[in-house]
DNA sequence: TAGTACGTTTAGTTATAACTAAACGTACTA
DNA sequence: TAGTACGTTTAGTTATAACTAAACGTACTA
């Protein structure tokens, strides 16, 4: 039973919608993504519509998202008003671009309330009645921030890497094996 | 306007809340970990219960969930049918237990299905009209799992650590850095 | 000027996950 | 044996995000 290009495209996108669904994302972005992967030309936001079967109005808002995260890009066409559409292949590129617009996002508020609350505790107690268990917030929201901190490190460091790809993944592994 | 303990971990469970349900997890799942993380003593089903508003029914299944991710611990006392439970402290921990459970996780089954497809695309094309696309679509889909296998050997090795912690950042860091 | 071809926005619907309330099972207790 | 104290499961509800259908704005075209 061997398969047509279209079965084995086909499936490829339900994989994708999946993971997509798995990361919390909306599955019509994984479709989308896996279309325009498979695709070796660019694609009108009717061509996708096509592909994939969803509405105009789910595409455009969802093809929006993805070039936030710098999974597609954008092409127009001289005297061609239609939007054309590539993925991009380089995924390293992605996670980049992903970890860059973590700032003025959701995340990064809610991050900030934790360190807020951090500089409350560390001034004195209201009560002397509540010391010891202010003290033990206070370290504990403390080591928290610390972890969050080395974590935004490396992701800044991450971030400002200028060629990162397989090589450099093969490298941290190496240094971290020992 | 100093804010009472109370408050402060009122304020700190919602900073909490919110990142969780950035991350595409119940909120309470948040409020829970965040009210046992600041609280110097383990604390009952019930007593959860008391501090996040939520139903036992809620809490129940939440807390089952968490103690999968390493995130929170279930104790028993002798003599004393309730459950207790503490927060883990060691983020670096939490994060080595949750990269371990990525098996067998759904994310895994649909990663596989996109190495099922490389499989496929590695055979030779059904008809000569899709040669060149086949083709194509084969080191497109190659080129991914290649990404895919980069970071599985990554998290596989950040598994197999065995003392992570803030200064295995901080030599990551360094690394990269130079 | 009216018509067409686009992408976007909007009001409403649908699908889905989180949650509640209550029934339930189990194990201990008097 | 009946009663109590737990955690879990289940049926139903609620909140929310994804999606559809259609109106819309804009820019070009005849």
């Amino acid at each position: 039973m061997t398969e047509t290009l279209p079965e084995v495209k086909e499936e490829f996108v339900q994989g994708l919608s999946q993971i997509s669904q798995f990361w919390g994302l909306p599955k019509s972005m994984g479709a989308i993504f896996g279309v325009l992967y498979l695709s070796p030309v660019e694609l009108s936001l009717d061509e996708i519509v096509e592909q994939t079967g969803f509405t105009k109005g789910a595409i455009s808002t969802s093809v929006r998202t993805l070039a936030r995260m710098g999974l597609i890009h954008r092409q127009t066409k001289l005297g061609d008003r239609k939007d054309y559409y590539v993925a991009e292949s380089d995924f390293y590129k992605v996670v980049r671009t992903i970890l860059k617009g973590r700032e003025n996002s959701e995340f990064d508020r809610a991050l900030a309330s934790v360190g807020q609350t951090l500089d409350i505790l560390e001034a004195s107690p209201p009560s002397e009645s509540d010391a010891e268990e202010w003290e033990f917030a206070r370290q504990r929201v403390a080591s928290m921030q610390s972890f969050f901190d080395g974590l935004d490190s490396l992701v800044n460091v991450i971030v400002k890497l200028e060629n990162m790809n397989q090589n450099t993944v093969q490298k941290i592994i190496g240094f971290l094996k020992g």
